[in-house]
DNA sequence: TTGAAAGCGCTAACAT
DNA sequence: ATGTTAGCGCTTTCAA
């Protein structure tokens, strides 16, 4: 155990009692009912202005704080929103993330809105399940799925029969679940025509893991691209245990040890292509005039590189407002009839990938 | 607005009525009561073995979800923490988070555990305040509050009124709250010695925002030391506006430009030291072999660098457990006597802050 | 415009 | 070992 400081401090809590609605009322000689009205926002307009006043000026005063479990229980609705993301460390993630409950937190201006509850999916065998019956038990009015995966298609689809289920950033085959993803496959065909561009006649991909939908995306667009632009693809399918840069290290390493070397390399996000670099560093190669290379999802480190990468910005503003939109509407209306969408995502060009 | 592909699909959902417990009740001809009891983890002994598996095979096979909401209610707890994080992008924040939540998930092994509500603290006015309101609507049992600053004392004050609240990786100095942070001024120190073990005679430190306790104390334990082993700083306080590569690579321009030299630079974090490191490159001087180069918080980022950087480990396993264990006890007994603790940060040493 | 009354689904005290 | 009863704090008819 390494060494600490500790500083000693033993403290009484004053216990202080938080006031109800029904002991709010009674100070003020009105009914509950009327308390609830005052501080409503869709029935405040019952209730007359001078009372409507005194009642939130005395609410505030006390710091009354509606218990929205009650409210929840006697409604049966709970205006609150289960984001599930599969991995908070995952740029592109968070960043949807972010945007959903920026989205979410705008109708707050004018009605009750709905309040997003974030959580990470363990690492547990069930950890989609586990937290989808948390949420179901928590009465959340939608979910939203962050990269869920095929093997989660049968907790989804019996939430699903519950609460209206959203999907972003990665789709699912097995069920029919409104959506909000990226065109990946696009993707993939955009960086293969950047390199046609610049005439490039011998390419190669570092592939993420192909039982993820995404990846296969991409390398399925890259390919098309290249079949159609006539251009090289060598070694086919060179594909990596998991996107990170250590991969990207050892694929480096297969490459460079090859008879053929490609002049172009498209890595399928950021952190595959900083292994490469890494990689082409270590053997004595110049960054990026010795190999074009792209990237994909224009993170933060693609950005602040001393030679910033060339890479795919995610469409993360569209598909988190679909996100959002879908589960606003479904909230609102089960029956509403929604539509999936495929956002294009956008090369980036910051010169990295052109050098021929 | 940029193309996309849509696929239009519309879809009747089937409306599956939420069994509950009355009805669960009615149809295995028992009580509401022993229902209850046979799914509680506590009182589950007070059902005979035979009904209680009856109970919970009829539960799981009707697809019964506790309403979470009424059985908070009733209870007057709902199990359940509030994490209030700044910034969702930072990854030592991200970190502690998940080390917490997976901390607090291992307790619903035995028995009901705490379940964590994650939530991002808006770019609003009153972002830390708004947060704090909902989180005490929802009725959580305590609050953890990742990285607040001074103007949130009231706030979290008031909150602190209600239920336990504890501070997470910032302190805050005008009030005393239990906290677990980590000790900068030793983190500053260590990079210092370290700079002296290596026979560096003039250094500089470039700075975060002094208005932020963490970078102050990294700042004053790096001068401490500085001053203690008679090295010589310059440029006294180079401060940036914010702890990020660009304002890292103005730093640099500024230090290159000087008369004199250092020959170590401490950063007061990795995204500083990218900066710093970019800059040189620029400027056509080898990293590390033209300065010796520290950087703070071991990021994804540092480790895989061409050259890996020497950085300060943030004590994060020590920091999130010890949040987790205030929480446990807090809300076990409000008048468990707490201590503060400041844990040590650990100087990773990859070579890259020796060469003078 | 306000009040009275019922009840959301659950758990805990008490009774059997 | 199980059942009975009351009530958590709120919102929503319905009535005045």
């Amino acid at each position: 155990m390494p060494p600490f400081q500790a500083k000693t401090i033993v403290r009484m809590r004053k216990p202080v009692k938080r006031i109800n609605m029904r002991e709010l009322a009674a100070n003020l000689g009105v009914d509950r009912a009327t308390i609830s009205r005052a501080l409503s926002s869709d029935k405040a307009h019952l209730v007359s202005s001078s009372t409507r006043e005194r009642i939130r000026a005395a609410a505030t005063l006390a710091g009354y704080r509606p218990d929205l479990m009650a409210a929840t229980l006697r409604r049966g609705r709970s205006n609150t929103v289960g984001i599930m993301v599969s991995d908070m460390m995952n740029e592109v993630l968070i960043r949807v993330v972010r945007e959903i409950v920026a989205d979410l937190n705008r109708d707050h201006l004018k009605g009750p809105g709905l309040t997003p509850l974030i959580a990470e999916t363990g690492d547990g065998s069930d950890g989609v399940g586990h937290l989808l019956r948390t949420f179901l038990s928590q009465r959340v009015d939608a979910i939203i799925s962050l990269t869920s995966t095929e093997g989660d298609a049968e907790a989804l689809e019996e939430a699903a029969a519950e609460v209206p289920v959203v999907l972003a950033v990665r789709g699912i085959t097995a069920i029919d679940l409104p959506s909000a993803t990226c065109d990946d496959e696009a993707g993939g065909a955009l960086v293969a025509e950047h390199f046609a561009t610049h005439h490039h006649r011998v390419i190669c991909q570092i592939q993420g893991p192909q039982t993820v939908a995404t990846f296969k995306n991409r390398a399925a667009g890259f390919s098309r691209l290249c079949r159609e632009a006539g251009m090289r693809e060598i070694p086919q399918g060179l594909s990596t245990a998991a996107a990170v840069s250590s991969e990207g290290r050892l694929a480096a390493d297969a490459i460079l040890a090859s008879s053929t070397r490609p002049t172009a390399v498209f890595a399928h996000n950021d952190g595959l292509a900083l292994g490469f670099i890494e990689a082409m560093r270590n053997h004595g190669l110049a960054y990026p005039d010795d190999f074009a290379i792209v990237g994909f999802n224009n993170t933060e480190i693609s950005r602040v590189l001393a030679r910033p990468l060339t890479t795919v910005e995610y469409p993360v503003a569209q598909v988190s407002r679909h996100a959002a939109a879908l589960v606003r509407a479904l909230v609102g209306n089960r029956d509403f009839a929604w539509e999936s969408q495929v956002f294009a995502p956008m090369l980036i060009d910051r010169g990295t990938g052109r050098k021929c």
